[in-house]
DNA sequence: TAATTAATAGTAATTATTACTATTAAGGAG
DNA sequence: CTCCTTAATAGTAATAATTACTATTAATTA
């Protein structure tokens, strides 16, 4: 596997970016350093640090997916139903779980997605303000 | 919301299976008892299904979305990567992971997705005996 | 039993992602 | 350092999953 410039570009927006961006917005970053890179160079760079265990990828029903760096331990998300932002879930111990899934099913694991959905706090403080009760859970 | 004959055959469709199907899956054994179900209705049941809470949906990468009865307590998944069978994980305990969740987040969850990924048990042997090393993470 | 309108079937449109192909440029050999 | 091989790229076309649209059907309510 060729080191490029696309890919060491796609790989510095994805760690530097704490906002669990989509291959589309990630494009959008890398166009501002490098104007004519593809949309397709995006997604199969996306894919190859997918497999090489250099970044992780969430799927969100609705959307598609966002990826995340791997900066500090394995942890887990919040997505806001509402404002489509995430939240780290950092106290859930992923590792010995892994390990104790592994261990009790027989399987070998190289990926995992902790994942919660519902309504932050702040678009709850909203509901009751605006008496909106159409949360949209999609 | 109108109970229709189109909704109740979709959701017992869904309880009913333990294969965590597609949406298009569901459409094909539909269609045996009901020849022209439309898949778009068949799309939009499963939507108000989750929307109600009566079924859950799980994301895969690379795949369409699948589907889960809530027959038994919440549980986690494991999804093969080469023969893309399910597992169902019933060792993690969920629903006080969720109740800690949202007490130390301040957020309201509606729904949970605890899902890892890799090599099941029989890909495991049949990787091993025929010396495939080419695992499509995915 | 009729009136209202949500849900449906069938189809068209949209969105995310992958596939294809001629061209470019990594990186190893000489 | 320069040439050669071929993986990776840009640009575009194609695919797959899902949603949107619209005339028609059928659930509920009066």
């Amino acid at each position: 596997m060729r080191k490029t410039a696309q890919k060491t570009l796609i790989y510095e927006i994805v760690q530097s970016s704490c906002d669990h961006p989509t291959a589309e917005s990630i494009y959008m970053k890398a166009r501002v350093h490098m104007p004519n890179i593809s949309l397709g160079t995006v997604y199969r760079n996306l894919n190859d640090l997918v497999e090489m265990g250099k970044i992780t990828r969430l799927s969100i029903p609705g959307e598609g997916d966002h990826y995340d760096h791997k900066m500090r331990k394995p942890h887990g998300h919040f997505y806001c139903q509402i404002c489509k932002c995430f939240m780290d879930i950092e106290e859930i111990d992923v590792e010995p779980m892994i390990a104790s899934v592994e261990q009790k099913n027989q399987v070998k694991i190289y990926a995992n997605q902790i994942s919660f959905s519902g309504v932050c706090p702040t678009c709850q403080i909203m509901g009751k303000e605006e008496k909106e009760n159409g949360i949209k859970r999609k």
